[in-house]
DNA sequence: GGTTGACCTTCTAGTGACTGGAAGCCTTAT
DNA sequence: ATAAGGCTTCCAGTCACTAGAAGGTCAACC
């Protein structure tokens, strides 16, 4: 399989997937023209790296993630603590995120928002707070 | 001012400070010797720059934002209008987050996280969802 | 057989907003 | 005189791609 087809398969772009190969993620055969050759199971891994980026997985936990899911071994407990950390990782952002909000809002709030200067979401910026 | 005095007063690191310079944000005098010499104004950018980036505003913004306060005859529309705008960014990502959570959530709450190597968010990952 | 046009290849460079490190001046204190 | 610490510039790296250029390959159509 072509390197477009993968990319219609997985839905990642085909730069996208050059990268993943030069970074060692997904390494496909090579067709005798040079083209890269991809088998089901390199769609798969790509599929799964897909899925993961879009959970909000670092390149480097898909790495792990791959290599788990490789694993005949493995333990769900490793997988299962790796998706609280992210959880943890997600709720420590939406915190920050929440807070910004509330700030924003604030000084917006105090804005009266019309064609004069005086802004006290400036008089913030500055630290000029009243 | 030195740059180091300039660090401690705005709590920006010396390397950010010089990189502001280095994108035209604040352009301090240069000493007899070469060093950078920050007067009150320059410190005062910089405090400004500090605070818009904790709120979550872009470089880009930052720049605008600054000719704003620069700006004797703004309007305070336009301010209120950014710090609007930038609260809807918020919510988005906001918003984006709190699904990611509930999907990682969801998935974790299925998984036994044993020794065994059955695991649902794997599943999941590799689109082998039951 | 020639010619499109879509697809593929590699390579370089850019993104945003810094951050780290090396090599070498300058200043201050001992 | 020397040591420590601060300052300078410049180069490279981060993260995860993304854009674009220059050129090879393939399938279809005339």
């Amino acid at each position: 399989m072509n390197i477009g087809d993968a990319s219609k398969e997985t839905g990642l772009p085909a730069k996208t997937i050059r990268y993943y190969e030069e970074i060692g993620l997904v390494m496909p055969d090579r067709a005798a023209n040079g083209y890269r050759d991809y088998c089901e199971a390199d769609v798969h891994r790509l599929r799964f790296l897909q899925r993961s980026r879009s959970l909000g997985f670092s390149i480097q936990e898909c790495r792990l993630l791959l290599s788990l899911y490789q694993d005949e071994n493995r333990a769900s407990a490793d997988v299962k603590a790796l998706a609280l950390a992210k959880i943890e990782e997600v709720d420590r952002k939406i915190a920050e995120l929440r807070s910004l909000r509330a700030t924003l809002s604030d000084l917006a709030a105090h804005c009266s928002g019309d064609d004069r200067p005086d802004c006290p979401i400036m008089d913030d910026l500055a630290g000029e707070a009243p």
